[in-house]
DNA sequence: GGCTCTGCGTG
DNA sequence: CACGCA
DNA sequence: AGCC
């Protein structure tokens, strides 16, 4: 609570400038970048930087230049595909911002976009579109969430995208604006609440006690705001030495003794690393600073010889390592709340593949020649991740027998006949496994699969998906192989015997299927489960634009919630907008609204041009009930490179953004490579009616296919993941090689199987050609579910 | 002891 | 180049 | 972690 309260403070305070600088917005958005690829470069280069930065800030400058030159002739596009490019004006306009609020003064900022606008000729009226959007509008103008805890005010988001540049964001004006902000916040501390002040009367003395470290800095602005007092000198008045990690105790003591000549240090002296005020602060109480996760390095815990005393008067003694306590909710709801169920129920005629505008559907019956191929899959998974394998991992608990993890094999086994429950089972199937597949694994959502095995398959994708952030890569592809295993079985397996056989499946797998079975839960995930870390990461790694590594590095660094992120944190601007619509991009979008989002978009497809086809790949292709995202695959007949299609692809965003059904640009054609970029990704949102009566924002992709590639697209953007990896490990194997274009044979790999030769193109139209090739019966997109 | 898919866009 | 996402 |  606290917080979000000073966070709406914050949000509120900014104020948006008024119109003009724009322009001058958009030099200052090259330079910036420019710096910044400096900056970049200057650190990872170690030798030739100046040569390689220079070249690239040549090749950047090039880039940015061209795009502002578009400002010219908006409405007639070279036809020659090398400046296609160019032609997108990528960057810069101030496009579509999104929530930060745009008061009423701002409206002059709209307008004069570098762009002029050529709409002339795309002025559709869609009819309707901003009357959903004022009525939210004037609700409240004023008010606005840094990021949503609910649809954000479609308001104030409708009226920004409604200066329709395209594609992607510019920062301009909006980056400005956040640098203010920021440079403000700076200057002045500002208290929360005096009665959340956990660290009233504490003062505190930081190793180094400097902020010229932003991190640092940061920490120590935190800490006062909380209350804490900033020793800028060493003495007795200090209650708490706040040591960075990578200061070890000894260098620490070695440090005092030099610089103020103390042997040792003060009694009652509080001595933690920089997690201890972070994690006061996220709990909002003052935590018990004797836990092992406060420690400086080199301070032996409560095993070896114990360094001098720290604090030997009172807080020191007992507890060795309690575990903190949980994590109190969220301050920001950053967790999403039901979200207005759309019409579940309502499809319509679900799809049947009103979508496909090729692959005629009969259904195969031979699933059974599939057998190798399923093989194929098993070996198939894997993660990008190295291994920083240890095997250690646990800094296990309290709670010691966990040892459970690997182990031996143990024959522990044998005693596993126990009460069979086939109940469940055998009444459950009443027609052939075909429907039923489908069906079942049709969406994540439909609880009640007909599979015997799925809570040991639903512990197995969250232990994968925990190994994942942990980048334990091997096991996180172990336990997802494991999974699709799994999902192949017809029984529920019961004993160690029965699981090992199972391809994929291997010893530690095998106990844990029976460890399942047994006592129904996993004693290593329910450890899991209580990791903070893992929990904050979790939360962070769900922003689109941050992954593991990001996440890690922000947790490092001492942030804990989306509020510190967006207080202290240089964001991207898809990570900016990823959390500004979080709770809307975790959102799963029901088929029936699928369905109508695909409408909007063919239709308008189909006005712009009539020989366009589109089509919705992704889960929805699969038979999914809900998506994670919409995909769509834009094609045209006798194409041959996607450049051919590009001109398209901007009217077709021009114009959803002018009728408010594109709200922001997120990755847009390349322009920086010559092969003429190929995929356009964005957020939409579906107009308001009576089944969707709030605005969310969903996550966009279209895909721009050339005719002769239809069918390697279609492989690639129907997936699953885990089902194009084994197609295009198979190939592999065959000296072959499957991308999103093509199937090509003869590709030479080197160490590694790094690719050497591009192979030459053996299929690319035809999607059961391409199985053909593979000698892979085909599969319907439904049983291609393999994750 | 090696391999675990391959490519596109961002900063 | 490092990273995130399809 | 598991397979070759
Ligand atoms: O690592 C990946 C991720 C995705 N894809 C392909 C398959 C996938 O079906 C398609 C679309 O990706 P998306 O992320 O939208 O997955 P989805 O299968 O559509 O599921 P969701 O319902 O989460 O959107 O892109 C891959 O080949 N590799
Ligand atoms: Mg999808």
């Amino acid at each position: 609570m606290v917080d979000s309260g000073s966070l709406n403070h914050h949000d509120q305070e900014e104020n948006q400038s008024g119109s003009g600088q724009q322009i001058d917005g958009h030099l200052q958005d090259a330079l910036t970048k420019e710096d910044y690829f400096d900056k970049l470069y200057a650190l990872n280069d170690d030798s030739e930087e100046e040569e390689i930065s220079t070249g690239i800030r040549d090749f950047i400058q090039k880039c940015t230049k061209s795009v502002m030159t578009t400002s010219e002739p908006p409405l007639s596009l070279p036809t020659e595909e090398r400046r296609i490019p160019p032609e997108f004006p990528t960057k810069k306009v101030p496009g579509i911002h999104r929530t930060r609020s745009a008061p009423a003064s701002g409206t002059s900022v709209v307008k004069e976009t570098p762009l002029p606008r050529k709409h002339s000729l795309l002025r559709y009226d869609i009819s309707t579109p901003p009357s959903a959007n004022t009525s939210f509008e004037s609700k409240q103008p004023t008010q606005n969430p840094v990021f949503q805890e609910r649809p954000a005010g479609a308001g104030s988001e409708r009226r920004t995208v409604s200066d329709p540049l395209f594609l992607k964001n510019s920062e301009g004006i909006d980056n400005m604006l956040r640098k203010n902000q920021k440079r403000k916040r700076e200057s002045e501390i500002k208290l929360v609440p005096e009665k959340n002040r956990i660290f009233n009367k504490l003062t505190f003395f930081y190793m180094p006690n400097n902020d010229i470290a932003k991190i640092r800095k940061v920490r120590i602005q935190k800490a006062q705001t909380y209350g804490a007092q900033w020793a800028q000198v060493y003495g007795n008045h200090i209650t708490h030495m706040i040591v960075d990690k990578g200061i070890t105790y000894q260098s620490l003591m070695d440090h005092l003794k030099a610089k103020y000549d103390e042997d040792k240090l003060p009694d009652r002296l509080i001595l933690v690393n920089e997690n201890y005020p972070v994690d006061c602060i996220h709990f909002r109480t003052l935590l018990n600073p004797n836990q092992k996760q406060y420690e400086l390095q080199g301070m032996n815990t409560t095993s070896q010889s114990q360094a001098p005393v720290v604090g030997p008067g009172r807080n020191d003694g007992k507890q060795e390592k309690q575990r903190e306590h949980t994590p109190p909710r969220d301050e920001y709801s950053d967790e999403e709340e039901s979200h207005p169920g759309v019409a579940s129920g309502a499809s319509g005629n679900p799809n049947e593949d009103r979508t496909d505008s090729s692959p005629p559907r009969e259904v195969p019956k031979n699933l059974e020649t599939n057998d190798e191929f399923d093989k194929i899959i098993e070996v198939a998974h894997n993660t990008r991740f190295l291994p920083l394998d240890d095997s250690d991992s646990d800094t296990h608990t309290t709670r010691d027998n966990a040892s459970e993890d690997d182990a031996d094999s143990e024959r522990d086994r044998s005693p596993i006949r126990k009460p069979v429950k086939r109940q469940l089972r055998s009444g459950s199937k009443p027609t052939f496994n075909q429907a039923n597949f489908a069906c079942m694994k049709a969406g994540t959502d439909s609880e009640s699969g007909p599979n015997p095995n799925d809570a040991t398959i639903k512990a197995f994708q969250e232990l994968a998906a925990f190994y994942e952030r942990t980048k334990q890569s091997w096991r996180n592809m172990a336990y997802r192989k494991g999974v699709s295993a799994l999902r192949r079985q017809t029984r529920r397996i019961k004993s160690y015997d029965e699981a090992i056989q199972i391809p994929g499946i291997g010893d530690s797998l095998a106990t844990k299927v029976v460890e399942m079975y047994r006592r129904g839960k996993l004693e290593k995930l329910e450890y899991a489960r209580l990791e903070p870390r893992d929990l904050i990461l979790q939360k962070f790694t769900k922003i689109y634009g941050v992954g593991i590594n990001i996440a890690e590095k922000w947790y490092d660094a001492g942030h804990r919630s989306l509020a510190d992120l967006v207080a202290n944190v240089k964001l991207t601007e898809n990570q900016q907008i990823g959390i500004d619509h979080y709770d809307d991009f975790n959102t799963r979008i029901p088929r029936a609204e699928m369905d109508s989002l695909a409408s909007i978009v063919k239709d308008a497809a189909s006005e712009l041009d009539p020989e366009i086809e589109v089509t919705v790949g992704g889960s929805y292709r699969r038979g999914a009930l809900t998506s994670g995202d919409i995909d769509f695959m834009i094609t045209k007949p006798n194409t041959t490179h996607t450049s051919q299609l590009l001109l398209f692809l901007k009217e077709l965003v021009e114009h959803l953004i002018e009728i408010g059904f594109l709200v922001a640009a997120l990755a847009v054609p390349s322009g920086r490579r010559d092969d003429s970029g190929s995929k356009w990704h964005g957020a939409c949102v579906h107009p308001v009616t009576a089944e969707i009566p709030t605005p969310i924002w969903r996550r966009i992709d279209l895909l721009l296919v050339p005719a002769s590639e239809w069918g390697a697209a279609l492989i690639y953007f129907t997936g699953d993941d885990i089902f194009n990896r084994s197609l295009r490990l198979k190939a592999s194997t065959m000296s072959m090689r499957l991308n999103q274009r093509g199937l090509y044979k003869d590709v030479m790999r080197g160490p590694g199987r790094v690719k050497v030769t591009e192979g030459s193109l053996v299929e690319g139209r035809d999607e059961r050609k391409i199985f053909e090739a593979l000698g892979v019966a085909w599969r319907t997109p439904e049983q291609r579910i393999v994750g």
